[in-house]
DNA sequence: CGACGACTTGACGTGTTTCAAACGAGGTGG
DNA sequence: CCACCTCGTTTGAAACACGTCAAGTCGTCG
């Protein structure tokens, strides 16, 4: 695992080039946004990263704000023996990477195949100075985040496996865009496990158990039906 | 722990004065701040709280804007069966209880006798829609919070019991008024458990063998000593 | 078809929790 | 002033959930 995580994430490196990794991006044109959240226009790039392709590091300068278009991204930091903690998830429609100090605290990859929307973070400050429902939006943003950190934290500090994985598949039923029932996990075992504070092995156990309580249904490993929500409530306490 | 925990904070009774908890707590009289984390001055009301008094609960309306002067103060999460998780403690100085949204998403309690200064939320928003640096100011804390919260996200999922309460120990050093090695912890060994995502045995026994090891010394439970440093910063990973 | 990566399953080890009891400092009353 | 109570803390022993190590399965792609 340790390896592992390393290997994919060469964060060390530090070659950057519009604030993006160069590796495998490619700017692919220029649009306009529509709304920031629902109040305001702009203008950025669209940029597509590939499978586990680096979208900044941790301590780099943050120049710029993210949003997913299409894909998904994972935030994370490592521990010097290579442990890593996903601090979130962001899929289509989230904003990610907006800092208030200089630099990221965290490093950002993209889960699968992803476009992602670049935004001059200067451009939005300015914005915000002259506009106060845009000041009011980037604050939302940070307490949006602030909101979802901290909830994480009571499954972290104060859940068994099996809540946890239960509080997981809630959270993501509500936010991919799915069926009644029915959604694809756009990230891996691992990543699950590392967003849970859980081994591998204990999230597909968990998974495996909860599917022959009859609360879920696996038809592949990435494709989720919720059986019985009920049930997973229940484990969410 | 479970029942303590619920008996402590009876966050389920709902009677409010001025934002404030009624119980125990007195105005104690009106003073200027003086700036409002070194950008702006405003008005506001001292209150004094005893130790283990409510300030305001998980889901009440966020009318206002909290900063210690004195004592400690921390903010937790109840799970149904009485799991406590607090994600934060608040020590002079410290800002707490600004949301963006209507409400509260945590409960807030005294740690220790306490007196804190109380300011309308509606006055800083006023004042922030007319003042850039006060909205920045206003962002930054929410800013703060999401880093820190985020920090703890990596103890909680990724670190041992050694590792937890070696990061506890040393984030506490830094904040804590204290003498070059020797501070004084505010809280109970069953809040810093509720922190770390342990039971009060583990840290208890944790204290302990930190102790042996020669890593710190403990004169008093609540005394704190740091003998070696080094130790306590590779724990820390 | 073979190889690779992701996932699953099994057996075993261990760190943390659980349950229980003892300890110690501070406060009260006789 | 000492006995006694209380409450927070420490310590011990046993149970258990999760981690570790290792093997095996499944699906995908060349």
């Amino acid at each position: 695992m340790l390896n592992q995580s390393l290997a994919e994430s060469s964060y060390l490196q530090n070659r950057s080039y519009l604030g993006l990794r160069d590796r495998n991006a490619s700017v692919k044109k220029q649009q306009s946004l529509g709304k920031l959240n629902g109040s305001l226009e702009m203008m950025g790039a669209t940029v597509d990263y590939p499978r586990n392709g680096e979208i900044y590091g941790e301590g780099e300068t943050a120049d710029y704000v993210y949003k997913v278009i299409s894909g998904a991204v994972r935030i994370y930091k490592l521990l010097d023996d290579g442990r890593r903690q996903i601090n979130g998830f962001y899929l289509p429609g989230d904003v990610f990477g907006l800092e208030v100090g200089r630099d990221h605290h965290f490093s950002a990859e993209a889960v699968s195949s992803s476009s992602i929307l670049i935004v001059k973070r200067s451009a939005l400050i300015a914005l915000a100075a002259r506009q106060n429902e845009v000041a009011n939006e980037l604050w939302s943003i940070t307490a949006r985040e602030l909101e979802h950190v901290q909830n994480l934290m009571i499954t972290l500090g104060r859940k068994n496996a099996h809540e946890r994985v239960a509080a997981f598949l809630l959270e993501m039923a509500s936010r991919v865009v799915c069926g009644k029932h029915t959604f694809e996990l756009p990230m891996s075992r691992q990543d699950i496990a590392d967003y849970l504070g859980l081994t591998i092995e204990t999230v597909s156990r968990t998974f495996t158990q909860l599917e022959q309580e009859a609360a879920i249904e696996l038809p592949t490993s990435r494709r989720v039906v919720l059986r019985n929500r009920n049930a997973l409530n229940k484990l969410n306490a």
